[in-house]
DNA sequence: CGGTGTGAAGCCTTTCACAGCA
DNA sequence: TGCTGTGAAAGGCTTCACACCG
């Protein structure tokens, strides 16, 4: 397929829903690279992902036409032209802002390493823990925040601060320069439109769960 | 509006995008309790919920007509209203499988306790674990899940174990009746249907900042 | 007048189904 | 033959716009 010409260059638009689903590809891909197999078909992936064969062979048609026809697509292949669009070929560097028992956790988890997320500043508005060491990295002050982002490069900031404090923090970062957040507090957060925002809610999924919990015909519990 | 008469009683039927906007509503309206006004517009609760106000409207439409034209929702009664809807009259007994950094996070995280999920056990893998304390739980041993699950009328299982792990720890819950989990591990987990899981995935959710990042025409940072 | 409740329109997403190609 | 790539259909969600009513 002949790259749409018309628009200079990037002419193809990936849906939002597509999108999220990148990372489940890519991480089933990383799954076949372990074995010995070569190709891997839309309907192995869709099990992988847990999604539906057809919409596997949508979404990758986003990217372009990968795939050979009778046979599948070639893993290391399709696992390079994702990475690239999901700008998995370099790492991030990342700010966790709010070190209490989550900020905590994210901190010292080794999967945001493992994928190529750097965690390079720990900031905390209380004094008490400024300069105290989490890994190898120690806290430091909110006042700090702006200059610590602007002099790391930092892009992506992390809000796991209390609700209270989190549109302050997310102003603080967007006026450092940060495009990308992902906020764990329970709160909504304002931001210019240029500016990503992804939210995790506990709270939130639990009640959802309770919700379905709540409306199911209830089943005995098995013998 | 008359209740539509035909299936026996439960013939609402919310569509899942908005249960997902119920926990909103439902934080929105608490903080809304704290000031001195008894009565709050779909405009208003769209913003402090980061959504529209039609959204809003139509959303609580489906819990029946509660509002008062010209005036807006009474917060106390939708408050209750939406309260019931979710299922939050009473308290969830939740169990965290996976002691690690995230799941020793999880249970100390007051947020859960504060709204209503009790967290009745923490069970672990490994021998190393098993007897030391968090907070005021014991970690137990995961070979005795289901019994757990079942002698405490656990409802709502955490997996927080690594990717590996997480189908078997699932198979275990579902074994022992629990119908709701919240899944952290990176992995696709199978259930039946009649149970309801839903995912939270930290390397996902960055991977799709990463992505907005990437394709985002790079802004000048602020001066 | 002001703000809800809701059909209808518009948009986005998923699924179907099959032509096309290795 | 087998599996991709993709128009087209179906389904779901969001937004509009306005009748309706306190």
């Amino acid at each position: 397929m002949a790259q749409r010409s018309g628009t200079p260059s990037n002419a193809r638009k990936i849906p939002g829903a597509a999108v999220a689903r990148l990372p489940l590809y890519y991480r089933a891909l990383l799954e076949v690279t372990e074995e010995d197999v070569d190709t891997v078909s839309s309907d192995r992936l869709a099990t992988m992902a847990g999604v539906n064969a057809a919409q596997v062979r949508k979404d990758l048609s986003y990217l372009g036409s990968y795939g050979t026809r009778g046979v599948g697509y070639e893993v290391p292949f399709l696992l390079d032209r994702i990475s690239r669009e999901l700008g998995l070929t370099h790492d991030w560097p990342v700010a966790i802002v709010g070190v209490g028992n989550l900020g905590h956790a994210l901190a010292n988890y080794g999967g945001l390493t493992a994928r190529g997320f750097r965690v390079l500043a720990l900031v905390d508005a209380d004094p008490a823990k400024v300069g105290s060491r989490v890994g190898d990295l120690a806290v430091e002050a909110l006042d700090d925040l702006v200059e610590i982002v602007r002099g790391r490069g930092i892009t992506i900031g992390i809000i796991a601060t209390p609700a209270m404090a989190a549109q302050a923090v997310a102003d603080q970062l967007v006026a450092a320069g940060v495009q990308s957040i992902l906020n764990f507090a329970p709160a909504v957060i304002t931001v210019p439109e240029e500016v990503s925002v992804r939210k995790v809610d506990l709270a939130t999924e639990l009640q959802i769960l309770s919700f379905y919990q709540s409306h199911r015909r209830i089943k005995e519990r098995a013998s």
